[in-house]
DNA sequence: AAAAATTGCTCTATCGTTTGTGCTCTCAAA
DNA sequence: TTTGAGAGCACAAACGATAGAGCAATTTTT
């Protein structure tokens, strides 16, 4: 075994480097090193000479400062806390894209917590993520108990939720106007002459279920239409939700003319059951569902959605959560719902004059 | 302004509590109260009073070390690194999602990064992690290019490859066996009577497209037939090259009665080029794709697809870093390819007697 | 030529934990 | 009454980077 020098055919493990070896190999101190590489030498009046020495051997030695240590002793990581009940849901993927993104951008990065829509996990995904010392965190929580969530509002650094949210909680938070695409969603069904629509819910308790139905009895409402309690079904945002309900609703009647389903997954599964009970859609039942996904044009029928504008949400946040930590005692703002669109493909049929 | 007792009516941030505030409120020191912790109570001759106290005050007032002062001490973060490509693909999400659960049922955090399939943005984000002193990283590179991913070997910490991988680096690797995933999804054409088949390749130079393109080639081959280079196309597994390169394709000749897609973003797009250009899948044109998706079956057509064992696949993935991060020094695993599997739907027709 | 200002750094303490060493008791055996 | 062993803890030094204060040269001012 030699003594030292990288011996590169071989997995030669290099010992890690520290700013003191580079100070030491220079003959200068470690602050000055410290000081140069932070982009401080003008300030602290380093000569140019050197502060060129260290930049070129850190470059050289490709060095970049411990940022665990840089944490401690700074009490800032630069890394943000991402909580979200289930990246592997289109929905909260492509948000976790576009967050990862912006934040990288202002010099952050991010851990990422995936609750599996599971409150326990939840709660431990949060204090994991203080003991961490994240600067501050991004979360879509499970959404049906507030209380853990609420201790977020005491910690000191800023907290931001996003979808699934509680409006009376100290926390700002910015999500779809769910209000507005369920009722979106009623007036495309309204416009082709339907009247019995079911609804395929999500959680119960959550911020977007409990809006989108809001949407939903309002829109029936303002058409002068009641509100069949027993069209209302469902639980979960899941596929195997979609599944279930449609399947059990199917056996009992037959009398709706439309599905709202509260997600994608929810229309996924439904879809399943349609098929099997020999339904089609939207011959026999039209279908529209939330959460918009360009491969939804392929489906049989191509899908007609309710879209939540992904990017602006994640860009959203990503503002708020800089601006948050840019000057922590600045009033907060509440809560921001942007507005969904609906995109028309074929799953809704006309099967009368408009309501 | 009161003095200090936690207000919660207000958004009163509370100081971060150390293991010295413990410590001083129960009268012991720093050194005790981070035994108790640690469960080194016993070993360490704490007495079961003292040990209780500092359990129940740390649980009372929600104290939980910091990580990172931590991290610097035993020089050891229990985070892991995850690089990918795009999480908003769901064959990556999908892996994520897995990888997340494996490594937090046994104390790690990821930090994810998304390179965007960028090779300047791999090389920031791989400094990036190591700055961030992660234990171990599992990365599915861009797969262009190795010599920035070579480095890594030399690294003291572990690191596994994911799907893209290099297989002449001394980094194990777990990935679906993709040659024979091609041959499984030209073997299903061959069976329908096809012989002459496109194929929409993703970035070349990366294994999982060469690979694919090899098995592409030979089953072609074993069959007596020729392969017809033209009928080769693409360099990206996004959509847009799916679209494209079918577009261009249609222009040109509509001698061959298969494609395939070696995405299910390709195929997304191709479907878009092949309804555009009026052709009927599977009646005019079959198809078949890489990646799974359960959604896939409510195509139209229902897609014919390579379905890879993501779960396996991230599994085996945590299951190799942790051991490699267990014992350093064992021999490393060179590399892994799990087996694909066909799922047959309705893609595909049958057009003559098997080849 | 002496005082003042500027240049170009270095020293030391610190962030919150953990660990090896060592200190003070108490109680029993010699 | 001294010695020894065990029990139960505390002290101080690290981990790597940074901020504030300070200090020796050199240059400028008067």
């Amino acid at each position: 075994m030699q003594k030292s020098t990288a011996d590169s055919s071989h997995k030669t493990k290099t010992a890690p480097l520290t700013i003191k070896d580079i100070a030491q190999e220079l003959g200068v101190s470690a602050t000055t090193v410290s000081r140069v590489l932070a982009g401080k030498a003008k300030e602290h009046r380093i000569s140019d000479e050197t502060a060129k020495q260290v930049i070129e051997l850190s470059k050289r030695k490709n060095f970049t400062p411990n940022a665990i240590a840089r944490g401690l002793r700074l009490l800032k990581t630069h890394t943000i806390g991402l909580l979200i009940p289930d990246i592997s849901n289109p929905f909260f993927a492509g948000l976790a894209r576009n967050v990862t993104e912006g934040l990288h951008r202002h010099g952050y990065s991010i851990i990422l917590c995936d609750s599996q829509d599971d409150l326990a996990m939840e709660r431990q995904l949060l204090d994991l993520l203080w003991s961490r010392q994240v600067d501050g965190m991004i979360i879509a929580p499970v959404g049906q108990q507030a209380s853990h969530v609420a201790d977020l509002a005491r910690m000191p650094k800023p907290v931001v939720m996003v979808d699934r949210f509680f409006s009376d909680l100290k926390i700002p938070y910015v999500s779809s106007d769910n209000f507005l695409g369920a009722k979106q969603a009623m007036e495309c069904f309204f416009e082709n002459g339907h009247r019995k629509i079911a609804c395929l819910k999500g959680l119960s308790g959550s911020a977007p279920a409990e809006e989108r139905l809001r949407g939903y009895r309002q829109a029936l409402s303002q058409h002068g239409l009641e509100v069949d309690e027993s069209l209302i079904r469902g639980d979960a945002f899941g596929e195997q939700s979609g599944y279930v309900e449609t399947k059990l609703l199917l056996k009992r009647r037959r009398d709706f003319t439309g599905i709202f389903a509260m997600s994608n997954l929810i229309a996924s599964g439904a879809l399943t059951a349609l098929e099997e009970e020999g339904v089609r859609v939207p011959e026999d039942i039209s279908l529209i569902a939330f959460d918009e996904q360009p491969y939804l044009s392929h489906f049989n029928p191509p899908l007609t959605t309710i879209a939540q504008p992904v990017e602006r949400i994640g860009d959203t946040v990503v503002k708020i959560l800089l601006s948050q930590m840019k000057s922590p005692d600045q009033p907060q703002t509440e809560g921001i719902l942007l507005p969904t669109s609906l995109v028309r493909r074929k799953s809704v049929a006309r099967i009368g004059p408009a309501v």
